[in-house]
RNA sequence: GCUGGUGUGGUGGAAUGGUAGACACGAAGGACUCAAAAUCCUUUGGAGGCAACUCCGUAACGGUUCAAGUCCGUUCACCAGCACCA
């Protein structure tokens, strides 16, 4: 009987004692895999069958390719920091780094069980501080290069959580995380400038192999759109407000401006009489939340009073101010043109401004002087040249994208390698501090008193986070480490960017009193380069050693959530751009090729949660039915990529399979390996069966190979098919059922591994067959099978055809009007 | 509203434009058993027929084609992402 506790207890033991390893010197081959799961973050929860689906799935990538002979790597780590662990700790009174450690060996131990080929060796754990020694050095050359910035802006600020979050961390107005709602507040916060990279980010999406709904989804979010910047004079004034157009083919249809609430230029221009009732929107703005805002069906805003003139035709337009214009998109302003753009129309409606109406039903312009019969695409190039000649605009990209909120008022994340020192203290730096320091100098105000951001040196690096007596987040401003007295406060080289605490005596004159920051970094940092450190993970001396990272990028195949795509995935990519730019890296994007896994729900399709005590234990199932039933279920259930709800009973057919692959062989070993090979159509179904597994693994239809794995056994198990066929058919079953597959290689009389044996060819020849079944279709139905020699003629083949019996019934007395032969397929009878 | 995607038996799903429903689950019947479980065998889209077989059938309607689940158009439903982005 198939005992699968036994046989996958006694294949975990011999694996750890050495009887296989994973690491990537298992060949002499050149060619190389690279393959990546996103790494998990380890939850107090446990591994979820979730996990299972994703990490299987490239586990079975990963042996193949081995088998085939490429170096493969295949590593797993921790994506330990963020809000969960920390609250997690909070509620239990322990720290943080306990939780985690107590999550990562859980993880661990789960996994272990799993058959899965991860290099162990290489396990990485982002709340390492030999790790996140690196996740500051790129910062910090961030720094350097002016990426890093501060800024006060409008940001999301999660009062449950008590930080802030950035836009993508904020769904509708509520925290990724927990679900807590979030509003606008304005705080001066680390800022990464990814928007200096939103062209690179957009452009070089066609370089990599994403999936299409991937990259439609980045783009989406990168927003780029191409259009005109111009300025609009304000009448009996020297200002000129600016605008961003997509449209400036309707230019002559401008009837009106609009300036966001929370313009600068507002106060200055709103006459005396319109004062009152401007500054009473600002203040009603102010006051309500962003999700009111969105919310709000009907339009609002208040004249100003002013007006401006249109450049080319010097009409006056009213300015308007109302809050359907963003601050925080283009200019803030927006030359309304209520003809052709649905939002202006409304507004116009709403508060009786002009319509003019510019483009005809045929896109030609009207109404509009000497562009008059143009169409859209040339009046577009001719107004741009104009405006451009007479220095009143110019063609401008404009992207949604907004620059990355970067810091969190938390205690668990990496410190940021900052210390903040007095303005006369900075104008003291010499040495290696100044060749460190951004082409602008970050400041802050405290207490009225400016203070300016200095570098960390390397040699700090890395800056660990201190002890602190409460983990519980203060409110707006500042995060638990600010506690830290001892840690806070220290004495700062100005020659050399070090730091020692100032319980200690000052070094000397050139060691000058500081601050630490506070803050500390996203979740998303650790995150945004982990696939390097794999590729060399002990290096102390730089983040991964040149060579190797020359030989392992890009990432051949990365695996991840659509939960990800707008945020760790589009941060990677900007970081590994930046990284490209220093020159660590020598590839333009990190990931060749990304793939979605689906979700798995639960039974009844809905979300797997803990309070509606759905969830499924995934080491429940192994207990009950082996790993390899489960591995070999998750893939069966199944497209990859699609969500799809769990099913018990799917899991039993699998394992009822399992144990239907262990009789046959043990069948046939009782036999004495006496077996005869005399099946004509066995040659073929093997070869075929090779060449469907090697190309449905390649393309991630795991479960068609599942199938056909079935439809073989179904097909052949009762037969004696010789063992050279048995031992293709483990190897094939070897990604999938790791275990089971290394129990019947070894039943079989082999004694080293099957994991490591030579991947299977097919035969293209092996797949011809002599003879061949031809489909007779007449008038496009399929009507007969007639089954020829594969080298007929096509006489020869059409003369079989209509001697048959079911074809002259059809026919009767009609001739066939046209014959029709595809090789090897059909015979196509067209009567009418 | 915009963008992308998906609609196939009782269920999960298969199908380079060429036999729709592979494979599995479930169900029904049978064998083994004192009995049950496990296992094995048979049937399983609908309608008609003793049968060979015939007709219908892939969300709806239309089109292209000798031939459409697959390609094109329109509509409907559902899922995901974005959402006053000028």
């Amino acid at each position: 009987m198939y005992n699968h506790r036994s046989i996958e207890q006694k294949w975990i033991q011999k694996w750890e004692d050495g009887f296989v390893s994973y690491g990537v010197g298992n060949t002499e081959s050149e060619q190389k895999k690279y393959i990546l799961v996103e790494f998990p973050f380890p939850s107090g929860a446990g591994l979820h069958v979730g996990h299972i689906r994703s990490y299987v799935a490239q586990d079975i990538k990963a042996r193949m390719y081995r088998m085939q002979g490429y170096q493969v790597l295949y590593p797993i780590g921790w994506d330990a920091f963020g809000l969960p662990t920390e609250n997690y700790a909070i509620q239990n009174n322990i720290s943080p780094a306990i939780a985690t450690a107590d999550n990562i060996a859980n993880f661990k131990k789960q996994l272990a069980v799993l058959g899965l080929s991860f290099d162990w060796s290489r396990e990485i754990n982002t709340t390492d501080p030999k790790y996140y020694k690196w996740t500051q050095w790129i910062w910090l050359q961030m720094f350097k290069a002016g990426l890093a910035y501060q800024d006060k802006t409008q940001v999301w600020w999660c009062e449950e959580l008590k930080t802030v979050l950035a836009n993508e961390e904020v769904i509708d107005g509520k925290s990724e995380r927990g679900g807590y709602p979030c509003t606008r507040v304005p705080l001066r916060q680390w800022m990464l400038a990814i928007t200096k990279y939103a062209d690179r980010l957009d452009r070089d999406l066609d370089t990599v192999d994403y999936l299409p709904v991937i990259k439609t989804q980045q783009r989406n979010w990168i927003g780029r759109s191409e259009g005109v910047q111009l300025k609009f004079k304000i009448t009996n004034s020297t200002e000129f407000v600016e605008v961003f157009t997509t449209r400036i083919d309707t230019l002559f249809g401008v009837t009106f401006l609009v300036l966001a609430p929370e313009h600068s230029l507002l106060n200055k221009i709103t006459t005396a009489e319109y004062q009152a009732q401007v500054q009473q929107y600002q203040e009603q703005t102010k006051s309500k939340s962003d999700l009111d805002r969105q919310q709000e069906k009907d339009k609002t805003g208040v004249f100003t009073g002013a007006y401006a003139t249109s450049p080319l035709n010097g009409k006056q337009i009213p300015i308007w101010t109302a809050d359907y214009v963003l601050m925080n998109y283009g200019t803030g302003a927006v030359m309304a043109v209520p003809a052709h753009d649905e939002r202006d129309r409304e507004f116009a409606k709403k508060y009786k401004l002009e319509i003019i109406n510019v483009i005809t039903e045929g896109n030609i312009l009207e109404n509009s002087d000497l562009y008059n019969g143009l169409s859209t695409t040339e009046a577009k190039l001719k107004l741009t040249k104009e405006l451009s000649n007479q220095n009143l605009g110019q063609q401008k990209v404009q992207y949604k994208l907004r620059d990355w909120v970067f810091s969190r008022q938390r205690y668990w994340g990496e410190p940021f390698p900052i210390v903040w020192i007095s303005e006369y203290n900075y104008r003291q730096l010499a040495g290696n501090v100044t060749e460190s320091l951004p082409p602008q100098a970050i400041t802050r105000e405290v207490d009225g008193v400016l203070q300016y951001a200095v570098p960390l040196s390397v040699t700090d690096l890395p800056l660990e986070l201190p002890e602190v007596e409460s983990y519980i987040p203060q409110g707006l401003g500042d995060g638990p480490l600010a506690q830290a007295k001892d840690w806070v406060e220290v004495w700062y080289d100005t020659t050399t960017g070090r730091a020692v605490s100032r319980k200690n005596p000052r070094p000397d004159n050139n060691w000058v009193e500081g601050m630490r920051e506070t803050d500390t970094m996203p979740n998303w940092a650790g995150s945004s380069w982990y696939y390097l450190r794999y590729i060399d993970p002990n290096n102390d001396a730089v983040l991964s050693d040149k060579n190797l990272l020359e030989k392992w990028l890009p990432v051949d195949l990365y695996n991840g959530g659509m939960e990800h795509v707008t945020v760790h995935l589009l941060y990677s990519r900007f970081w590994h751009k930046f990284l490209y730019d220093i020159g660590v890296v020598s590839t333009i994007e990190p990931y060749k090729t990304r793939i979605k896994h689906g979700m798995i729900l639960a039974e009844g399709g809905v979300k797997m949660s803990k309070s509606k005590g759905n969830t499924v234990d995934p080491i429940e199932m192994v207990e009950l039915f082996g790993a390899d039933s489960l591995r070999v279920y998750e893939m069966f259930m199944g497209p990859y990529d699609e969500a799809i709800a769990w099913d018990t009973k799917g899991l039993i057919g699998c394992s009822r399979f399992l144990k239907r692959i262990y009789q046959w062989i043990i069948s046939i070993k009782s036999k004495d390996l006496e077996l005869v090979d005399n099946i004509p159509k066995l040659d073929y179904d093997t070869h075929y069966l090779i060449k469907k597994i090697t190309q449905d693994i390649d393309n991630q239809k795991y479960n068609t190979c599942i199938s056909s794995l079935m439809e073989y056994l179904n097909l052949y198990n009762t037969k004696d098919i010789g063992i050279d066929n048995i031992q293709i058919y483990i190897k094939l079953l070897a990604p999938f059922a790791p275990h089971l597959a290394e129990e019947l290689w070894e039943i079989l009389g082999e004694i080293s591994t099957v994991h490591l044996s030579r991947w299977p060819k097919y035969d293209e020849s092996k797949l011809l067959q002599s003879q061949v079944d031809y489909q007779i279709h007449i008038n496009g139905k399929m009507r007969d099978i007639i089954n020829v020699s594969a080298n007929s003629s096509h006489s020869d083949i059409e003369f079989k055809a209509l001697d048959s019996s079911k074809v002259k019934n059809i026919l009767g007395d009609n001739k066939p009007k046209k014959i029709i032969i595809n090789k090897d397929k059909h015979i196509v009878i067209i009567i009418n």
